[in-house]
DNA sequence: GCCGTTTTCGGCCCGACTGTTTTCAGTCG
């Protein structure tokens, strides 16, 4: 059992016993291990053995239990008698936005339903909104929410996947018989979410195929084999499916080709006249047969890919060695939990030149935002650790809120203060596009801003983005120089790639950020990187990739 | 449940917004 579905048995323990009416205190201490575990950087099981676990702050006693449990069994007991008292389905209720652990008591107890179907009817046939407090708006919500779930339930976030994948195709490579074990399919492509795992395994033919079939139906938590058209789909207990393709060397190259692409880009090659029984040991064979460059994997979504591939206008996309710094990590001034001599060390330590450090402005008060006094604070200690760190430099910015009103939340004087400002939308989702986009536009008449921050506002599978003109947007920014942020927690990946690659057809540039709290989340940027490839981005549309004085000077360009 | 002691018990982030009321409970970040 991985870290991700650790995480989601102490997230539903929590959610059982909030439902049931449990201690909050006891409540949020499962909720804090669940994310300690999931943001805990080694390997759960040998943290267990050596006792490094129990060192985690927010993992005690019954934690490890747990988590002892569910490495060993693959079950909690703890949970599994929750779900003797508390319905599974009504723990699904929670997740949908405006229902919290009292409203779903009160659609319990009123109307006596437990699952989310039921709950769907309910909102249609008028018994929800006739609830005491409840009302049509919160009806309509509902459904919302549940729509919103059926489209995502199937999916999981790209990093999620990417840990399965890698874990499984080491699993896999393990098998006699396996010669070479590669992930394929929308991972490869570094899709935002997935739904399911695609593998290309190499054997040498003349029946190994068959016995090699066999092994994988046997291979650990497998417990469904289904083979047609020379592909085997594994099912597991838990988790994502699983399709593997079985190739000889001489058919690997076209194999990975078929089972990397979009549909959209496999048909794309059928119509160029790829020859699908054809032999290819590699893949830049397939492309070469058809006239074509070798094209990235983050492309290959049918999007016009082929046509840029034979008329040699294929992006050279941006590269992990042409990034040197990155803005938008949070410190111990607001809620990261890293100090600012930390931060430096650890940038230092993985090849950065400089960072920006982006703690939040002060009408973020759950996140402890700076007020103007301990400005002048962080400024000394920045300044401090600059002059005690060789090697990196760390620069003074902030992710300052943008209000309702489109004004950023300090005033002139105290933005003057910073070397530059990330402008981000915290609040206030509601409003429609025309006064969202108004919002937007007016923060960015503001000199102070560099980077448009989350421009979209999503979680995704969990929040929808917010309304927003983005071809006014992009436009205005593209005129302004202000970068538009490729947001890199996998919760976020905002701006989208979709987007990334029309706004860059307007002139716009772009910032990579990690939005670290913890040094942890310096992983964050690899699979921003990744989003910023999937947006056809080259290394000179990033700001990444300047020096910390071309940084600065883009930063700051409009102001006096 | 976890933490941190002034160690075995007491404390544990809070303000804004929403939808429903008509003075506020519940949710969210």
């Amino acid at each position: 059992m991985d870290k991700p579905a650790v995480r989601v048995v102490l997230e539903q323990i929590a959610a059982s016993l909030a439902l049931k009416g449990d201690n909050p205190f006891r409540i949020r201490a499962f909720e804090n291990a669940a994310r300690a575990i999931a943001g805990y950087p080694g390997d759960l099981g040998e943290a267990l053995q050596s006792g490094a676990l129990a060192e985690v702050e927010g993992v005690g006693k019954a934690t490890l239990d747990i988590v002892r449990e569910l490495l060993s069994r693959g079950r909690s007991s703890v949970l599994d008698e929750l779900r003797e008292e508390v319905a599974p389905g009504l723990v699904e209720m929670l997740k949908i936005p405006g229902l919290g652990v009292q409203k779903v008591r009160q659609i319990h107890e009123h109307l006596h339903i437990a699952t989310l179907a039921e709950l769907e009817v309910a909102a249609h046939d008028g018994r929800l909104a006739a609830i005491p407090r409840f009302g049509a708006k919160t009806a309509e919500n509902v459904l919302k929410g549940i729509a919103f779930l059926k489209r995502t339930i199937e999916f999981r976030l790209f990093h999620h996947a990417l840990a399965e994948a890698t874990a499984l195709q080491q699993a896999l490579g393990a098998l006699s018989g396996a010669q070479r074990v590669e992930i394929a399919g929308s991972v490869r492509r570094r899709r935002e979410v997935i739904r399911d795992l695609d593998f290309v395994v190499v054997h040498a033919g003349d029946g190994t195929r068959e016995t090699l079939v066999k092994r994988l139906g046997e291979a650990p938590g497998v417990t469904g084999v289904a083979e047609m058209e020379g592909m085997v789909t594994l099912r597991f207990d838990a988790g994502t499916p699983v399709d593997v393709v079985l190739a000889t060397p001489d058919q690997f190259g076209l194999a990975w080709v078929r089972a990397t692409g979009a549909a959209a880009h496999w048909e794309e090659l059928r119509a160029r006249g790829l020859d699908a029984a054809g032999r290819f040991p590699d893949e830049e064979s397939v492309y070469r047969a058809l006239g074509l460059t070798w094209i990235p994997p983050e492309l290959r979504e049918g999007a016009g890919e082929c046509d840029a591939a034979a008329a040699g206008t294929l992006p050279r996309l941006i590269e992990a060695r042409d990034v040197k710094g990155f803005v938008h990590c949070h410190s111990n001034y607001s809620d990261g939990t890293v100090t600012i001599a930390e931060w430096a060390h650890a940038a230092k330590e993985a090849g950065y030149e400089w960072i920006g450090l982006t703690d939040h402005s002060q009408s973020a008060p759950f996140a402890m935002g700076l007020r103007p006094d301990a400005i002048g604070r962080q400024h000394a200690e920045i300044d401090r650790v600059n002059a005690e760190v060789p090697g990196i430099r760390v620069l003074k910015g902030v992710e300052s809120d943008i209000l309702a009103d489109g004004r950023l939340d300090y005033d002139q004087g105290t933005l003057d203060r910073f070397d530059f400002a990330i402008g981000s939308i915290h609040s206030r989702f509601g409003l429609d596009e025309a006064e969202m986009t108004k919002r937007v536009l007016t923060a960015m008449d503001d000199p102070h801003l560099a980077i448009l921050g989350h421009p979209t506002g999503r979680l995704l599978l969990s929040r929808e983005s917010y309304p927003l003109d983005f071809e006014a947007v992009f436009r205005r920014a593209a005129e302004r120089g202000i970068a538009i942020e490729v947001n890199a927690d996998p919760h976020r990946l905002d701006l989208d790639w979709r987007l990334v690659r029309r706004a860059r057809a307007l002139g716009v540039r772009f910032s990579i950020g990690p939005d670290a709290h913890s040094v942890a989340g310096m992983a964050n940027m690899e699979i921003g990187l990744g989003i910023t490839r999937k947006g056809w981005l080259e290394a000179t549309d990033v700001w990444n990739t300047l020096s910390a004085d071309e940084f600065l000077a883009a930063a700051r360009r409009r102001l006096p």
